[in-house]
DNA sequence: TTGCAATACTACAAAGTAGTATTTAATGTA
DNA sequence: TACATTAAATACTACTTTGTAGTATTGCAA
């Protein structure tokens, strides 16, 4: 299974594009996860990150129509492969099965 | 909260201590993992995130008593700190608020 | 031809990993 | 009782992968 493991911006990530479900290009990426966790997130960051997903084949990306209202590079569209879902899964099972290993006590110190 | 962020092996490794409630030290941790997630981890590993954690407050470690069975340097005993706790849960927080928001039928894709 | 919206590139910092060395102490043996 | 041997653990060092920031470039429309 080491081949579907993610790290923790890598995982946010995924999730958001899953989460933008067709809409999700660099930028609508990093300003969901800023909106969502309140965190800043640089574009470099981004694209590094969204292009080293892709190359892991995590993620798939297409060019969009090339129709903005005001000018701008064409969006480029990115969605979770079939290997990106099977490692969200992944990673989510390992983490609750541990969780759920906490003895109860632990859970309210 | 950035100061609570977690990384991929660091959570993993601090659920750990907190599921071996009070006999957690360096090699019992790492087999622990290994049984659990079956997941090679190397000793080298193990020593320095569990160094980073203590540094960043997460876990606190003190001396066990010297009464080996059959020689052995004295081990060295870890539990999660309360700002330990703060980022398991916060990290739990964030990922499961994710997950939620995810759209239904990218889940069965 | 200017300005905006986006991606691409480059370099660096932090986290993750492996391999090897060192320390500590019990045990066997002369 | 001294001492070599061995087991069990932690410490150190160097390297790879992941995460981050800053800046440059591209493409398009007004």
């Amino acid at each position: 299974m080491e081949h579907l493991r993610l790290g923790e911006f890598e995982e946010i990530v995924l999730l958001t594009v899953g989460i933008l479900d067709g809409n999700a290009y660099g930028v609508a990426i990093k300003d969901e996860i800023e909106a969502r966790l309140k965190r800043e997130v640089s574009i470099g960051a981004m694209q590094t990150t969204l292009r080293r997903l892709e190359k892991k084949g995590f993620l798939e990306s297409q060019h969009g129509d090339t129709q903005p209202n005001r000018g701008g590079r064409p969006k480029l569209y990115f969605r979770i492969s079939s290997a990106g879902m099977q490692a969200i899964h992944y990673t989510r099972q390992t983490r609750n099965d541990l969780w759920n290993a906490l003895p109860q006590w632990v859970l309210n110190t």
